[in-house]
DNA sequence: CTGTTAGCGCATTCAA
DNA sequence: TTGAATGCGCTAACAG
């Protein structure tokens, strides 16, 4: 039914043969003007557009990337994505999107999908880079493929991340240049993430910098069981001597904690602080705005589909690429509520408060 | 490289022909219990995937879907985007993505690439869906598509939608209900979204029923031109007299309108009330959180999914479907700042129209 | 410069 | 139940 007119059809109607055809419409000979002429009034005529099956069926090889992310949802992989379609755009490539929703089981699944199409290369953020099968067989048969976020430790292993343990020192520090002491750090499941799992190493390793006692991680389930993601909440917070900072493994989980501790009557930064990862827009949007680590979301994505090219020319060996990111600040990130007030305790006040945080608010 | 075990490579080690190891991939034809068990072991110790791209060859149809958007920055598509790729997984199919950057004249392109990929249907939100020569195409040549957001004039034109002028009307009619006499509609520009014209026609229809004076809407560039639009919205909203509420046409424009009126020194809502269209989750982290039509975005995703395929059964002729859309209400949408606390302003005593604005200016 | 022809990987018809 | 043969739309190697 679509595909009525093909290269043949064209060929009958400018009168020569289909090699022809095939060579004004690729440019991959000369050809007299004349015929040339002739053939391209034909595809105008007929609304002629060459078949991308039939072409790859010949090439063995497709103008179609695989994408692999989480989720679409997370503003972070919207904005990846979206980078990569541009890039790929400019190059002439579509991209076969694919979701996990987060299971790290679907990825063997959606890349054997993606690899029966032929995908001429694969973009993918995996729950984790280092023990994958997936990418073992992507390894074993050759089929190139960039990580985008992930840091894999083989360094064979393309990627396009930020230094997800540096940042998360970085930030770590920050929070307790205000004061902070007991700091906690929440992620995602770490099964489910990597990064979750590489930005504690960052909470670890600035914690004992700074001769402070580290806790151990605090794992929810904030997007499958949003319920016991408050109760979790509630057995950290709730108790006196309660942690005074909240170091979430990306912006998203960190929105829901203040959340979660507002619910629990508790005041953002005032009794807590809460930073998070990522640097989503939602971020900056919130009130009081969530101090993250901003991270070039989009261009990740375009670079990550400019280093599948440079693999596919064989212009570069696969490397692990680490893209800049900053510190934003915000104001869920203050002094720690039992810091000294000569402490560099800065909150602006030029915001209103919201209605009425619980007024009888627990402080210690 | 990639593709190096094809199903000759499979009935070799099995022993039989290739059309048995079809038939036993495919379940198309029976075959003996023995030959199965040692074409099933063939292919799983080969890792055998059979090509898409050569069963659509054959097929002339593939198990992919085609979607156009406007951009994936925007939550809103990317929400409806996410929910397409569910649905699609579901049915074994993947989605190709394309987006036109809100350039109409993006989409023939686009759409010639994706037909060009023999895409079993396509998904689209348009810049124009009824003066639209790929959407006629489409038509003309049969391919089945499903219209996101857009709510063509054409009943044969297969959509899933909301009532995008029913949902503005209540949204105008409920900040007149506040007070609110001189209401402006802001919007992105007219030629790069219908929905901002159709939601257009619900602003007027509301002033007009309330019996106020509708104002031409303000066309604004604020993808492009950020700075033309902070100079926009100063140009309406800087002089005295000034209008107390702006309906925007979308979540992003209301954001991005009320950061400019704050820059102006206009507080939201005490002297401008603000009002946006879709419900994405940045407008509920805005502070305050923003007035708006929630829209079941992910939903609408889903739903022409569903739909294409019951367009490709044939099961159901191409339809506009409306989904449910609910008013959200937000800290944004207040009061008018010259409203007598009593009772909501309706004006039916008073004949003069649009003489009375509000007389008290700024307090800033 | 142009035409003929041989597959690319697969589903399918036709025989056996 | 199975195998041989055909062709989907196209590119590329080879003749002419």
């Amino acid at each position: 039914m679509s595909r009525v007119v093909t290269i043949r059809t064209v060929a009958e109607r400018a009168g020569c043969s289909i090699a022809t055809v095939s060579r004004v419409i690729n440019g991959s000979a000369r050809t007299s003007a004349e015929v040339e002429a002739r053939v391209r009034a034909a595809v105008e005529e007929l609304g002629f557009r060459p078949s991308e099956i039939g072409r790859s069926l010949k090439t063995l090889r497709t103008r179609t990337l695989g994408v692999v992310i989480p989720s679409l949802t997370n503003p972070v992989f919207a904005a990846s994505v979206a980078g990569m379609e541009a890039e790929a755009r400019r190059r002439h490539h579509t991209l076969l999107l694919t979701a996990t929703d987060y299971d790290a089981a679907r990825e063997p699944e959606v890349v054997e999908t993606l690899v029966a199409q032929s995908v001429a290369g694969l973009v993918l953020t995996v729950a984790d880079a280092d023990d994958n099968p997936t990418l073992d067989r992507l390894d074993a048969e050759g089929i190139p493929y960039v990580l985008v976020y992930n840091e894999p430790r083989r360094a064979e292993r393309a990627a396009v991340s930020v230094d997800n343990a540096g940042a998360t020192f970085t930030l770590a520090q920050a929070m307790i240049a205000q004061g902070h002491r007991r700091l906690v750090y929440l992620a995602g499941r770490f099964a489910t993430s990597d990064r979750a799992r590489t930005r504690y190493l960052g909470y670890l390793a600035a914690m004992e910098a700074a001769g402070l006692a580290p806790e151990p991680p605090l794992e929810l389930d904030y997007l499958a069981d949003p319920a016991g993601h408050g109760a979790a909440i509630a057995g950290v917070f709730g108790p006196p001597g309660r942690p005074t900072a909240a170091l979430c493994s990306n912006d998203l989980l960190a929105l829901s904690v203040m959340g979660a501790l507002r619910v629990l009557g508790l005041r953002v930064p005032e009794d807590v602080s809460v930073a998070g990862f990522d640097g989503i827009a939602l971020a900056g949007a919130a009130f009081p705005a969530l101090a993250t680590v901003d991270t070039p979301t989009r261009r990740m994505g375009e670079r990550a589909v400019e280093k599948i090219f440079e693999l596919l020319d064989g212009a570069a060996a696969p490397t692990l690429e680490r893209l800049p990111f900053e510190l934003r600040p915000g104001g869920t990130l203050a002094a720690a509520p039992d810091a000294s007030p000569g402490a560099p305790a800065r909150r602006q006040d030029d915001a209103r408060p919201s209605q009425s945080a619980s007024p009888e608010t627990p402080s210690e």
